[in-house]
DNA sequence: ACCTGGTATATGGTATACCAGGCAGGGCGA
DNA sequence: TCGCCCTGCCTGGTATACCATATACCAGGT
């Protein structure tokens, strides 16, 4: 029936103010360079609430998720303050993305389709194409882009889940990496490495190529990233 | 001045009430069995602040931060529901603590004492000598002491956090774990054989084995445990 | 009897007023 | 002049009142 059927209806307003200032302030952290000088690490609910335009109370909640999230910590009676994680927190980070990014990688091998795998190509080639990507080394966005598609084949929404989280972190001090000449394309020959470990299916292979990969990346920081 | 001043100190209060309402409702939610018959999975902001005997508002900061976590999902204008977690779930989160514990093992193997991994032993014989726990096979707490042990190993924080938190969502399906026999015969060889490649300090060896080891629960529970 | 629409109510969402602790600056005494 | 202490302000923490809507129920018409 009904050819009278209306186009029905996005009608606005589906999130809730805690979600939007949620979001809103997420990005604004994520984008600004909390590593470089002096940045005001300070905020300011009454202030942020006016700008924002909404109440304290779900900017409050929404500030509360951040600070679970270790993006901001709120001292109170003292101000709200964003987060710098440490070089020691980095590295853990980065241990962390290695354990699961391998994990994921073992298993693309069992659940990602030929197709799938070999889109990895495009990636690879957009970073060896990219000139800014590879002055940027380690950080560049079309690099994690690859890690995160393999991360994607793995097909595990929690290892997804987790590994955007710390994604956020990483982000913040790509900046900082430092250029080192061959660390570009030694990269990419990994990558194409672990592609082809993927293509073969050869599971414990894959597996621990990308742990190997991201090990030099730890290696890396550690040498050359300094922050504190 | 005042000899008079009373001893005032009224409350211990040393931490805020989101804080604590946070910690109570956690504890009861990991201590209910959520997964059994027919408890009532639907909570009440006022009835709980009330039984609290705090405002709604921290206890909100509470339940949303548990909302985070997955413990709990709140959907506005219908209620606050504790969230039964799925099968796939529960597999995902496995998947992940294996990963970790794996990496957590290779990272004890270079960053642990000699006498940190002696200890391990104790765990082991608590294990094999607790009845119950071995009636319980995979997920007795004796059991779980000893893969956290290894993770504490590993001395990553951030690993240490991941898995904490996956703790609390496993152990809510523990009770429904079927005892297989011998199952906790070979778990006892294989927490053994880790420690022996702990001891050796064999990387490699340890984390293969602390994988393979969880895989083998991911089976047991894709086998036996039925939710949903 | 059943469908239809209004309406009461319960629930989470939001705004706002107030509380308490920390911190800094100015006054007062040494 | 220096230093201590008081006081007022700024901050986040908490309580409370009000808002919007999903749901259940009821009344009236068919």
């Amino acid at each position: 029936m009904t050819a009278s059927r209306i186009s029905v209806e996005p009608i606005g307003e589906s999130q809730s103010l805690k979600a939007k200032a949620y979001k809103a302030l997420k990005a604004a952290i994520t984008e600004m360079n909390i590593y470089d000088s002096k940045v005001e690490l300070r905020l300011d609910e009454r202030d942020l609430s006016a700008r924002f335009g909404i109440s304290r109370t779900p900017l409050r909640e929404a500030l509360a998720q951040l600070d679970q999230e270790g993006l901001v910590k709120v001292v109170a009676r003292r101000g709200i303050f964003i987060v710098r994680k440490t070089k020691a927190e980095i590295m853990e980070m980065i241990t962390v993305w290695a354990a699961l990014e391998s994990m994921a990688a073992k298993l693309a091998c069992e659940v990602a389709s030929d197709e799938e795998i070999a889109q990895l190509h495009e990636l690879v080639d957009d970073f060896s194409q990219d000139a800014v990507a590879r002055r940027m080394g380690e950080y560049s966005d079309a690099n994690i882009s690859f890690h995160q598609a393999i991360i994607g084949l793995g097909k595990n929404q929690l290892i997804n889940d987790i590994t955007d989280g710390l994604f956020v972190h990483v982000r913040a001090i790509r900046n900082r990496a430092i250029f080192e000449k061959d660390r570009a394309k030694r990269s990419i020959a990994d990558h194409t490495e672990i592609i082809k470990a993927l293509e073969a299916r050869e599971a414990v292979l894959a597996g621990r190529l990308v742990c190997e990969h991201t090990v030099k990346l730890r290696r890396h920081v550690e040498k050359y990233v300094d922050i504190d």
